[in-house]
DNA sequence: ATTGCCGATCAATCATAGTC
DNA sequence: AGACTATGATTGATCGGCAA
């Protein structure tokens, strides 16, 4: 509905600059794994960014430690006492082994200023 | 809810500002790229190591700066242009030195 | 054809630094 | 000193590509 598949009437009299390039127009979809404000009928696109409480992140973080990869029944299990959708959880441990893997990378190449820390 | 973020975990959060010099050779890239403004992994390492910043550091300020310069792009007209014009001289000199360069040659 | 993962990115938000 | 803005970082979730 608001795709816009053109647009030449751009009214754009900007002299020389600032063009609208593909990269500006990008929008992503909304969060389809948000829940559909529980109220299930009614088509509205909810789904927002969750915010993940104190005590859920914890028990997530607490089984990363123990394995960086989920099963297919573990998942289930996790979403289960966690009140997530097994998606979240899948996408929780996606997102946490690249932040594992991005701060193993920085957290090497400072040492090369100087052979000792301070 | 007391959502008291982890205010306390984020400690590392001390966020200090890249030096006027960083900003500007960032700045300089993403405006002489604006019509695709996504570094590749190599180009980050290098701006990353002109500014003395990391690799992430340089993601971040694109990622920033791409969503914040579409969300208002009357906003950073002004430092558009600024940097056009900045690039243009650049572009110029070149030209200039080309020029000097080719001299010797009279039609 | 379906599903998970990776790498990059988006988009909203947090918390602080800088400006007035 | 306090309100407001600029900016770096964080993170749940999306996008495209690839492999099983």
């Amino acid at each position: 509905e608001e795709q816009e598949p053109q647009g030449p009437p751009e009214p754009c009299p900007n002299a020389g600059a600032a063009q609208t390039f593909d990269w500006m127009r990008v929008k992503r979809n909304p969060p389809k794994t948000g829940k559909t404000s529980e109220f299930g009928l009614l088509g509205q696109p909810n789904a927002i960014r969750t915010n993940f409480s104190t005590k859920q992140l914890t028990e997530l973080e607490k089984e990363f430690h123990f394995n960086k990869y989920l099963t297919r029944a573990r998942r289930v299990e996790i979403a289960a006492t966690l009140e997530l959708n097994e998606t979240q959880v899948k996408i929780w441990f996606q997102n946490r082994r690249m932040k594992q893997k991005k701060r193993e990378k920085e957290g090497l190449a400072p040492a090369a200023a100087s052979g000792a820390a301070k | 809810v007391m959502i008291l973020r982890s205010r306390f975990l984020d400690a590392r959060r001390k966020r200090r500002n890249f030096s006027k010099q960083a900003t500007e050779i960032l700045n300089e890239y993403f405006y002489s790229h604006l019509s695709n403004p996504y570094p590749s992994e190599e180009a980050k390492e290098e701006l990353a190591k002109k500014c003395s910043i990391t690799v992430s550091q340089v993601s971040n300020w694109f990622g920033n700066k791409r969503i914040r310069y579409k969300k208002n792009i009357g906003k950073f007209q002004e430092e558009a242009n600024l940097y056009a014009a900045k690039t243009a001289v650049t572009a110029a000199h070149a030209v200039a030195a080309a020029v000097q360069n080719n001299q010797t040659n009279s039609p």
